[in-house]
DNA sequence: GCTGCATATATGACCAGCTTATAAGGGAAG
DNA sequence: CTTCCCTTATAAGCTGGTCATATATGCAGC
């Protein structure tokens, strides 16, 4: 970018362009929006939006919290309950990274994910694996919905479980799914 | 941590230390170990540990990727045909972050994703949904391997898509779903 | 034209958290 | 005692900022 963009486009763009990058520098911006990297800084100032490494450094955290989330307890959404083998309660904070961008509705696959780990988390087995699911949306979930998904342990027959999740956004159920879970003899089939 | 850490404790102990809390400054680390800044500069540079700001660019950037990765794209893995209202192949390189630690064989979700957003991109409408699915994981994936995923309509019922994904790795069938998909109907519930 | 004001840029001093290089002290082992 | 490693200190320079102050530019109204 050359042309030096006048501020009521500026700021607004600024924005977006952090959001979706934030490791940018205010040198790297000021080049983008043809203006000095002062100007970006008094931009910053009045959006308050905060330093690049401060950016970086929350990104971090954030990320770092969900990455333990995710590969430490393997669930996606927050574990509330858990009775090994029988049943168990996770709430996921759905937010702008899940959704679809034109219609703002929150993707099949992150409804399906929280149920599938809570199947995974509820069953008392070392290592286990989904072998066979039927699911249903109900509704589509908005982003910021919090979705509270439980799952039961209805039956178990050898090495299978079958789970079933239900998962809700205020009170109404959006989402129900019936799992098979197998535990894994190891490089067999699932079923 | 008051007494002075011998170099044969302290070097292993600060690897840790770094791996855990990315977020430590020399400052704080050498307090950590009674020794001087310089000291844990010193270390650092032995153990090619890099500087705090950059550890936690390198966070914040990998779990970023991560993010994107699962959350955002709207197809996963990548896309190599397609013909709309009829049929579309993808492909999914998988990798690290798609593991269970334990097993090292390929989340569930992530073959679902794969499937759950072939079949929409196949479906010749606007703005749609998962209404309903059926899928069946048929033997374990392991890190490495390469699904490709291919979607068939089946049958088209008013704003109703049936669509056939079946997911093979090396020429096996490793998993296989059929979804109902839906156009929204804003606001409205899904079936 | 000129004035006035918002916007934009420049300048200088300062900060954290480093890097690099150089120098120097202490303590155990030969 | 001397040697050598470990440790600490000191100084200069870097990035990517902060804050405060001063100056320049565009343009709108008179």
């Amino acid at each position: 970018m050359k042309t030096r963009w006048p501020k009521a486009k500026r700021l607004p763009a600024l924005r977006r362009a952090v959001e979706q990058d934030p490791f940018l520098t205010d040198e790297e911006l000021a080049q983008r929006f043809g203006v000095s990297s002062q100007t970006i800084r008094l931009d910053r100032l009045e959006l308050s939006i905060p330093d690049m490494r401060t950016r970086t450094r929350r990104v971090a955290e954030g990320a770092y919290r969900q990455l333990r989330a995710v590969h430490r307890r393997e669930i996606v959404g927050e574990l509330y309950q858990l009775e090994r083998g029988v049943s168990a309660l996770s709430v996921l904070n759905t937010s702008e990274d899940m959704v679809f961008e034109k219609s703002r509705v929150v993707r099949g696959h992150c409804i399906f994910a929280q149920a599938e780990s809570l199947a995974l988390a509820v069953i008392d087995a070392e290592v286990a694996l989904t072998g066979v699911a039927n699911i249903k949306y109900k509704y589509p979930v908005q982003v910021g919905q919090k979705l509270i998904a439980r799952a039961e342990v209805t039956r178990r027959r050898q090495n299978k479980y079958f789970v079933a999740v239900r998962t809700q956004v205020d009170g109404r159920e959006v989402f129900r799914a019936k799992f098979i879970m197998v535990s894994l003899t190891p490089g067999g089939e699932v079923l």
